[in-house]
DNA sequence: CTGTTAGCGCTTTCAC
DNA sequence: GTGAAAGCGCTAACAG
């Protein structure tokens, strides 16, 4: 019967404890806080009794007067790609549930109006703390956050850069991925890779100054491609799939750009710059009736629709689970300590070798 | 200024706006929630002085009087297809924010123990509505559903018949989405159609009775198929792509299955049971050296992967964005209105047609 | 160490 | 019509 009655089940409260064991609700508050200043005998007393009449604190009640409910937030932007993000919340989730945490999702456009409404929920709804997935807030929204951290609130950003004490921050290594990726192809013995990605990316080599300009993870992507092209010393071709559908089309993009260019020469790999990229560049390849991998292998980063491709693609996988765990932890560490040292956390990508890569074979 | 000061502002709560009134806080909280019994006067005046002073009612801590929080819970499963349901919680949200309310997420296992951790935390936070997305609960689990109406909570169901008086639901008319496709390549010419899926489709059509007890949608968008192609007097087959990979992996599966099978035929039309069943079944076709859609059209179900193809799938759209927003408006009429009569609401599917099909060309 | 007193910000019942 | 009193369930100061 028990289970059954779970919902009509009549909340017992502090108070009823406290009537049970003859005491004040007040002690009974702080026997079940862990609040200094008790005997360990009454203490236990509390909890056993507690446990006995089947006790659950409300937290809700007790976020009217400390100001904290037991919630967590994920602001997120509309515009970026929720099908990718869907691991981190889920994740992020956990965490929070395993620390006895509900999550409040808040979606947004780009634009400071409903960033503002957005921290206003938040506060509302007394939440401890919220992550700011990159995309949510321009570098002008800054303050907005801040002063969340001021008024207690825990902050941290994911999947950019934030320079203050108390807002931590998780970034991608989207740099390194494509660096990392690139030297993987050249030990398999390639040296004509081509990387197509789309406008935005540069064709050369910045240095780190000019980088800070171009934070997009295309680009970045790019960029370490680059540098491990160049300090192998093979040739770089960066081949930038113009929008020719709209809206933008990534796969048919990558598509036509490569069937417009006809020949590839002495291309034995091809990367893309994000798993749709590659998907197109797989179309290309079938109806050219170039085999993949024999002949050209081809690779592309996300692990978001890398199993949607013949042959599945090897792929940087992003890491969305790492990040939406350590969002939640980072956020559970700060509300303990709001004056705890600033964390920048870097998350390096997983390689995820499939069947669209090889070692080059030699031509015949 | 005033935007900077958005976090420091002293919080103004009804004492104040009583006190500039002077008169007593109650007849603030009655003229501002439209209670009866109070002077149009008066109201008029403390909505005046609210605005003035910036009040803005704190909805938390009515939720401790009312046992109400202005929030909405959406229970969806892990298992499920997040990626899918990424338009369905934007959606449901949008219609959250629209009224005043935040949205808490929980992810649950396909459990009785997950599901009853969820609605405690719902109704730890007197959330006011909730929707349970199918697979969250199973028909055992119905009285835990029929319970938290009782207590006072708007629920409803998506993507599942839920039959209570208080429960409202939302279905997704799966059958009529296969019989409708079928039905539109019928009418562009085509005779032999062709429908690929995998284990649990039947390959007969069954009657209602049968039905019942198989009702997930790949099996009901393929007797939609079976049905229409009956209809139309045609010869129907059934390709079941049993899982050569694992885990799953339902493009490859559909990709391998076609090449074995090798002949296609007469075959002018192949629908996959899903846009990943057709993208596998686009790329065996691209090796077989057959054009889509001039030699045969192919077509998906859901558009969530069909812009990923080359060329891009003509599919059912599943109405995700639609059945987010109904299951927000239908909790927030359930809220104004408890005892309300129970909605069942069957969404169409939309035909999206994109370069994957066209009328049969009259073969040579 | 424990109990007392006072709220958090709002709602509700019941007098005036 | 309006005000006064009580309370939602918990916490935080201060006494005892």
């Amino acid at each position: 019967m028990q289970e059954r009655r779970y919902v009509r089940e009549k909340k017992i409260t502090m108070k009823d404890i406290a009537v049970h064991l003859n005491i004040d609700r007040t002690t009974v508050s702080k026997a079940l806080s862990a609040n200094p200043g008790l005997s360990q005998a009454m203490v236990e007393k509390v909890k056993q009794a507690a446990k006995e009449l089947g006790y659950h604190k409300d937290t809700f009640a007790s976020g009217l007067m400390t100001g904290k409910n037991a919630v967590l937030g994920i602001v997120i932007a509309n515009e970026i790609n929720r099908n990718i993000y869907a691991s981190f919340v889920k994740s992020f989730e956990q965490v929070a549930q395993d620390h006895q945490h509900a999550v409040i999702m808040c979606h947004v456009e780009r634009n400071q109006d409903d960033l503002l409404k957005a921290i206003r929920l938040l506060k509302q709804q007394r939440v401890s703390g919220a992550t700011f997935v990159a995309g949510t807030h321009e570098s002008l929204d800054r303050q907005y956050l801040i002063e969340l951290t001021e008024s207690g609130m825990a902050v941290n950003v994911t999947g950019s850069r934030f320079s203050h004490d108390s807002v931590d921050s998780i970034v991608y290594d989207h740099k390194r991925a494509g660096y990392d990726l690139t030297n993987y192809l050249i030990g398999q013995g390639h040296r004509h890779i081509m990387m197509i990605s789309h406008p935005g990316a540069s064709l050369k080599l910045l240095d780190d100054t000019e980088q800070i300009s171009s934070r997009n993870s295309n680009n970045l992507r790019t960029q370490g491609y680059l540098q491990a092209m160049h300090e192998a010393g093979l040739p770089t071709s960066v081949v930038i799939a113009a929008h020719a559908t709209k809206p933008p089309i990534t796969v048919q993009d990558c598509y036509t750009t490569l069937k417009e260019m006809g020949h590839l020469g002495q291309t034995s790999a091809i990367i893309g710059a994000s798993d749709d990229h590659a998907l197109g560049v797989l179309f290309a390849l079938k109806e050219f009736g170039i085999a993949v991998p024999q002949q050209i292998s081809v690779a592309g980063f996300d692990d978001a629709y890398a199993t949607l491709g013949v042959p599945q693609l090897t792929t940087m996988r992003m890491p969305l689970r790492e990040s939406g765990e350590t969002a939640g932890l980072l956020l559970i560490e700060r509300m303990k300590r709001l004056d705890k040292d600033k964390a920048s956390i870097v998350l390096p990508y997983e390689m995820i070798v499939r069947g669209s890569t090889s070692p080059k074979y030699e031509s015949m």
